[in-house]
DNA sequence: TTGTAGGCGTTATCAG
DNA sequence: CTGATAACGCCTACAA
């Protein structure tokens, strides 16, 4: 195993000068840092975490929370997983996964935290070391997510260019700042569109919404969009249109989103508003990483642009769109 | 922070003491054990990572990798994750993920590794470090899996005891040995029934399977069951059906094989098999583990037994069944 | 069975 | 700007 001490053998200086071009480059002149990087490199020099961490008072680990029922997330989390994990390991940093609600804290650098409710909020507030939430919050903590409203406004403003004459929104039963942020997205786009909003709620499953529109099927003529919270929604929504033998997309239009697995696995495939989600993975990753760096200090937030994947279940305007 | 040498000074005996009573309880008299367990207790006592990694020259880092396009993961991967990262926590280990094919083995203590063809043995025997695998393979390599040879049994034996006629088997294509498995089984139990099996073989997207079944429908008179190789496939299957008008599960019936989240988000729901995905996950962590600790000592493999869910795309025998 | 000394590889601190 | 020294907390090896 090569060590600092072999690196600063090889250039001729000693361990605490390699160690400062490791840590704090700014410190050392551009000659010595040539020669230790080139010492480096020769060596394939590979710094030794557990080191790093006992002398700093580390441990090189940040715990991912997941408060949801496990059987209820989504299947996207897992490229959400793989983004985080990308970005803690270029800083040496490993990853372990809490879920079933043990409260257990345990011993780690930070915390990355998804499916927080507000009745999370209080034991949340107790963690003393850095937190960052996956999922937009009105708590004042930091967070990443995608722009939830603009995702609303994107597919919102689809539907009616596509000329379907109502378009309702189907949103998940949540009283959850990003679920607001959809509909916020979705009913500002219908009033500057001088449309009347017209938003249903059901749970998060494909069966409570298949359920809804069967139930409600008079209430939707033909030429409706529904503009859905989740692919999970539009699914059911999507059954349930097939079910009454309706056309999709010339009768009816399902937009959906979340854009990762689900959209694919349905025909015809959905449209659908679709999330990087390993790039927000890798964006709450840094953020963590940057405010362990920095001791803790607020890193308020970032929201990343979704974009509109155009597929099977809309209406073509003409020309050739990507499928 | 409390230490080893505060846990002493409580129990008024040296260092030493404390750490074989941690590593090496059999070398400590069961008094002075008492002792230290309590002084352990008081002080709410965590032992440092770093230092006993850094001590005995490990990482406590697995690193799982992922070598299936991660497009194609099956959701139920985030269980396999949790259960992986539930045993290595137990053990103070922690996780990276690596996806993508970035062939940079990394440091580490151990690899778990899923998805592999074999395509990829070459670079897999290289590795030095300790490696189990998760599904089942042919190479000597220790590893995990269901035992798919029962799941192909236990879906064919239900089909058949349901009254339906014709039995086929619609597999995945690949030439992998989860595979040949689950054929196995189902060839086994026909011929015990002194029926011929029907194998078809599709890529593991449900519109293949969906396609599949519209090309060939004149084959598949009523009273056929489909016995498929992942839920993927079933529900491309139980579309076409659907799609044709026929009645599930009186007319056709529909075995799925995976049963995590995509049976459950399709309608009628998928009658299926399911693996305790988790719990294979827990047993790779552990299999790793002990295989780190035995210095790389071969483990063999580890089959468990999967189970079968009954619901709504096979017939009912009649009398109470679980949904 | 228990204790002592030394080292694992890195970084902070202080001196030059 | 660079170097020597002393931790960081634990474990191995040896001594008592």
């Amino acid at each position: 195993m090569v060590t600092l001490a072999d690196v600063a053998r090889r250039a001729n200086v000693s361990k605490m000068t390699v160690s400062r071009v490791i840590n704090h480059p700014e410190q050392v002149t551009d000659e010595l840092k040539k020669l230790v990087f080139a010492a480096m490199h020769e060596l394939d020099y590979r710094p030794n975490v557990a080191a790093k961490a006992l002398a700093k008072n580390r441990t090189q680990i940040v715990k991912f929370f997941i408060l949801e029922e496990i059987s209820t997330v989504e299947p996207y989390y897992m490229n959400l997983l793989l983004g985080i994990s990308l970005a803690l390991s270029r800083h040496q940093y490993s990853l372990q996964l809490v879920a079933n609600n043990s409260f257990d804290l345990g011993v780690c650098d930070g915390y990355i935290i998804t499916g927080m409710r507000k009745s999370d909020y209080e034991w949340i507030s107790r963690i003393e070391k850095p937190v960052i939430l996956f999922g937009e919050n009105l708590y004042g903590y930091d967070f990443v997510d995608t722009n939830n409203k603009k995702g609303g406004m994107l597919s919102t403003r689809y539907a009616l260019s596509l000329g379907y004459d109502k378009v309702v929104f189907v949103g998940i039963d949540l009283k959850e700042a990003f679920e607001y942020s959809r509909e916020r997205g979705y009913i500002q786009v219908m009033q500057e569109s001088l449309k009347e909003p017209e938003i249903v709620r059901v749970e998060n499953h494909s069966h409570k919404s298949q359920e809804m529109l069967q139930k409600n099927w008079e209430k939707y003529p033909k030429n409706t969009a529904f503009v859905c919270a989740s692919d999970r929604i539009a699914v059911g929504i999507e059954r349930a249109i097939q079910e009454k033998g309706a056309n999709i997309p010339d009768d009816y239009g399902i937009i959906g989103y979340d854009g990762i697995f689900l959209d694919q696995v349905v025909s015809p495939r959905l449209t659908t508003i679709r999330q990087d989600v390993a790039k927000l993975g890798e964006i709450c990753g840094e953020m963590l990483l940057n405010k362990i760096e920095q001791k803790g200090k607020k890193q308020g937030f970032k929201l990343l642009d979704p974009m509109l994947v155009k597929r099977e279940t809309t209406r073509r305007k003409g020309g050739s769109e990507k499928s």
